[in-house]
RNA sequence: GCCCCAGUAGCUCAGUGGAUAGAGCAGAGGUUUCCUAAACCUUGAGCGGGGGUUCGAUUCCCUCCUGGGGUACCA
C-alpha cells in the first residue's frame, strides 16, 4: 500500500523544482526533507506540510506567497480534493471523499496483509531479545523486554523486513559456575549431605526444587563421581530444566523464537580463537596485568575493556565480541537490534567500540535501552534479585493478569520511560485494561456480522459512507500503515497500543450514531454498505492486534 | 564526580520543531422499548526552574533542581 505522505513529499518537492525553473521561485537548494503531518484540528485537513515557512529564509519570501506559488505547482494527486494555503504559510491537504470511501474496498482485498509496507524489502534484520542469564526463572523484569522485542520483532516484519528473532542463552561464564555450585549443593542436600550453597550463588526455593527434582531423577549417583564431573552433569541438567522453563514462560506470552543460541558454542570450532586473531590483526588488542584488553578508547569507548582475564578466562564482553561477529559476519545480518535493560546500558559504547575494532559498521548494532520496570506490591516497592531469590516471576504475574493484558500494559509506554507495575493492582484492575476496549470493539463487529450472515452485501455501495463518524472511522482505519513505518522508524512499538485504542474509539463512536443493521427496506442500501465499513474495521482492529501479538476474541 | 533515561492534568502516561498540548483512571452529571453499557455523551485542571537557538520550542542546546539506572579482570 502506498502511503500518502510519501507521496505528497514527491508531489512538494516536485512542485518546488517545477517553480523553479519556471524562475517563479528563487534558486535554492532543495530540501531533501519535507515535513507532512496531519495537522492537530482535523478540520484544516487530513495533511499539511509547513515546509514553505522553513524556506522563507533562503528565498527571501513571504512563506505565504511561497506556498501559492508552490500550490500553482504541483502536479495533480488523485486522491486529493483540495489544495489550501493557510497563514502563516501552511499547505493544508483535504483527502477526497470518493478516495477515503474506496479504500474500504482495498481493505478488504487484504484481510490477512493490511498494514504491511515495504520499507527495505529483504533487509536481514535480527532481534535479540530477553537473553535472561540461565540461572532461574524469568521474571517480571524480563517481561517488558519480551514483549518490547517480540512487538518490535513483528513490527519490523509488518514494514518489510527480515527478521530472525533470537535468545542468546548466557551458558558460559562464572554466573553459569556459580548457579552450578549452588544446585550441586541443593542436590546433595536433597539426600541429606551436609552442603552449603555458596555465598554468590543463587538463595531462591526454586534452587532447591530443582535440586530435588535431580535427586529424585538420578539419585547419589553424582555424588560418587569426582566433583568437577558431578558440577558439569548436574549443570547441564539444571541448564536444560531452567531453558525448557522459559521456553515455556515465552510460549505462554506468545513468543516463539526463530533461535536459541548458546554462547557455549562460541567457544567451539575455533570460532572465539577466529575472532581474537582479527582483533590482534586490527591491533586493538594488548596485555597488561597478564588480562587481555581492548583498546576501546582508540574507537570512542569510555575507557579499555577487558577481554580474558588474567586467569586465562574469557569474561562476558569477549562472548559478545565472539557473538556479534557471528552474527553480522558469519550469518550476514544487515542490521542487529538487541534489546536490554538500562542496567547495561553502559555496556553500549564498549558495544560501539567493538564493532569498529572489527571493521564493521557501528550504526548496523542498534540497542534499544528500556528503562527498568519498578515492581510494586501492595504499595511496597519489591527488589528484584535471583541471587537473593526475591523475585516476582513473570510467570505467576502472567498467570493472574492474562497474556493480552499483560502485553498491553508492558508495550503501551515508550521504552524510555521508567515504568511502574504493582502487582496487586494489575491483578485487580486488569479487566479495566485498555486491551479489551480494543477487543470489546472487534467483538462488537464481529456480532454484527453474526446477525448479519445472511445480508448478501457484496454490492454494497461505499460511496453512501459520507456521515462524520464513518468518514472519521475510515481515517483511523487508513492510519495503519502509517503507525507501523513510524514505528518501524523509531523502534518504537508503542505507538501501535495508542493507535489501536484510537481506532477502537472511533468505532464505538460510529456505533453508537450509525446503525448498521435495520429491518427498515428504506435501509437496505445503507446496510450494505456498512456492513463492509465495519468488515474492513475488524480487519484494521485483529491486524493492529495480531502485529502485538494479542487475540481478536469474536466474543466477550 | 562522570555517563545514560525521565520530569506534561490529582494519578498512570501519549505527544515525528509548527496552527487552540491530548488520552485513560479518579471526581461530578447524564444515556439502554433499538446491532454486546467491557460502550457513549458532558465537565475542571498541566509542559520542574532559569537562560539560549528559531519566523515558531513540550520537542533542539546550556545550566540548575528532583527521581531512576550505570560507573568491576559480575553478567
Amino acid at each position: 500500500m502506498k502511503l500518502l505522505d510519501v507521496e505528497l513529499h514527491k508531489a512538494l518537492i516536485e512542485a518546488l523544482d517545477s517553480a523553479q525553473k519556471a524562475k517563479d521561485l528563487p534558486s535554492f537548494e532543495l530540501p531533501k526533507e519535507v515535513t507532512v503531518e496531519h495537522p492537530k484540528d482535523q478540520s484544516l485537513g487530513d495533511f499539511a506540510t509547513p515546509m514553505c515557512m522553513k524556506l522563507a529564509g533562503e528565498a527571501h519570501m513571504n512563506p505565504l506567497r511561497i506556498a501559492e506559488i508552490v500550490v500553482e505547482h504541483l502536479p495533480k494527486i488523485p486522491f486529493l480534493d483540495s489544495v489550501e494555503v493557510a497563514p502563516p504559510g501552511f499547505i493544508n491537504f483535504r483527502l477526497s471523499e470518493s478516495w477515503l470511501t474506496s479504500q474500504i474496498e482495498a481493505i478488504l482485498d487484504m484481510p490477512d496483509d493490511y498494514g504491511k509496507i515495504d520499507m527495505e524489502e529483504g533487509q536481514r534484520v535480527q532481534v535479540e531479545y530477553v537473553s535472561a542469564n540461565p540461572t532461574g526463572p524469568l521474571h517480571m523484569g524480563s517481561a517488558r523486554n519480551a514483549v518490547l522485542g517480540d512487538v518490535l520483532a513483528s513490527v519490523l516484519e509488518t514494514a518489510g523486513y527480515d527478521i530472525q528473532r533470537e535468545y542468546y542463552v548466557n551458558d558460559a561464564g562464572s554466573r553459569m559456575r556459580a548457579f552450578y555450585e549452588t544446585l550441586y549443593a541443593r542436590y546433595a542436600q536433597a539426600l541429606d549431605q551436609d552442603a552449603a550453597v555458596p555465598e554468590d550463588g543463587y538463595h531462591g526455593p526454586y534452587m532447591v526444587d530443582i535440586g530435588e527434582e535431580i535427586a529424585a531423577g538420578h539419585g547419589k549417583r553424582f555424588l560418587e563421581l569426582p566433583r568437577e564431573k558431578a558440577l558439569k552433569e548436574i549443570g547441564a541438567l539444571g541448564l536444560e530444566h531452567v531453558v525448557k522453563e522459559a521456553r515455556e514462560d515465552l510460549a505462554l506470552l506468545g513468543i516463539e523464537y526463530d533461535r536459541w543460541f548458546s554462547e557455549q558454542s562460541l567457544y567451539e570450532n575455533g570460532q572465539f580463537e577466529r575472532v581474537m586473531g582479527i582483533l590482534q590483526k586490527n591491533g586493538y588488542l594488548y596485555e597488561h596485568e597478564g588480562a587481555t584488553w581492548l583498546k576501546a578508547t582508540a574507537l570512542g569507548g569510555e575507557k579499555d575493556e577487558v577481554v580474558i582475564r588474567s586467569d586465562g578466562t574469557p569474561g562476558y564482553f569477549a562472548s559478545d565480541i565472539a557473538y556479534h561477529y557471528n552474527k553480522f559476519v558469519e550469518r550476514g545480518f544487515d542490521r542487529v537490534i538487541d534489546v536490554w535493560g538500562a542496567d547495561h546500558q553502559g555496556h553500549v559504547p564498549r558495544m560501539k567500540a567493538m564493532m569498529k575494532a572489527l571493521s564493521l559498521d557501528p550504526s548496523r548494532l542498534e540497542i534499544i535501552i528500556y528503562q527498568l520496570v519498578t515492581l510494586k506490591r501492595g504499595g511496597e516497592m519489591v527488589r528484584l534479585s535471583k541471587r537473593t531469590g526475591d523475585i516476582v516471576t513473570l510467570r505467576e504475574v502472567l498467570d493472574e493478569v492474562g497474556n493480552d493484558a499483560m502485553r498491553y500494559f508492558l508495550l503501551s509506554r515508550s521504552a524510555d520511560s521508567q515504568m511502574e507495575f504493582d502487582i496487586d493492582l494489575a491483578k485487580e484492575r486488569s479487566q479495566d485494561n485498555p486491551v479489551y476496549y480494543v477487543q470489546y470493539a472487534h467483538a462488537r463487529i464481529c456480532s454484527i456480522l453474526r446477525r448479519a450472515r445472511d445480508v448478501e452485501h457484496t454490492d454494497g455501495d461505499v460511496t453512501l459512507l459520507t456521515s462524520e463518524p464513518e468518514q472519521a472511522l475510515i481515517r483511523q482505519m487508513l492510519r495503519l500503515p502509517e503507525v507501523v513505518r513510524m514505528a518501524a522508524d523509531l523502534l518504537a512499538p508503542h505507538h501501535l497500543t495508542y493507535y489501536a485504542y484510537e481506532l477502537a474509539g472511533a468505532f464505538h463512536t460510529f456505533y453508537r450514531d450509525c446503525r448498521v443493521l435495520s429491518s427498515d427496506p428504506e435501509d437496505k442500501e445503507m446496510t450494505k454498505a456498512r456492513l463492509k465499513l465495519v468488515r474492513a474495521c475488524k480487519i484494521t482492529l485483529a491486524r493492529a492486534l495480531e502485529i502485538m501479538g494479542m487475540n481478536a476474541p469474536e466474543r466477550m
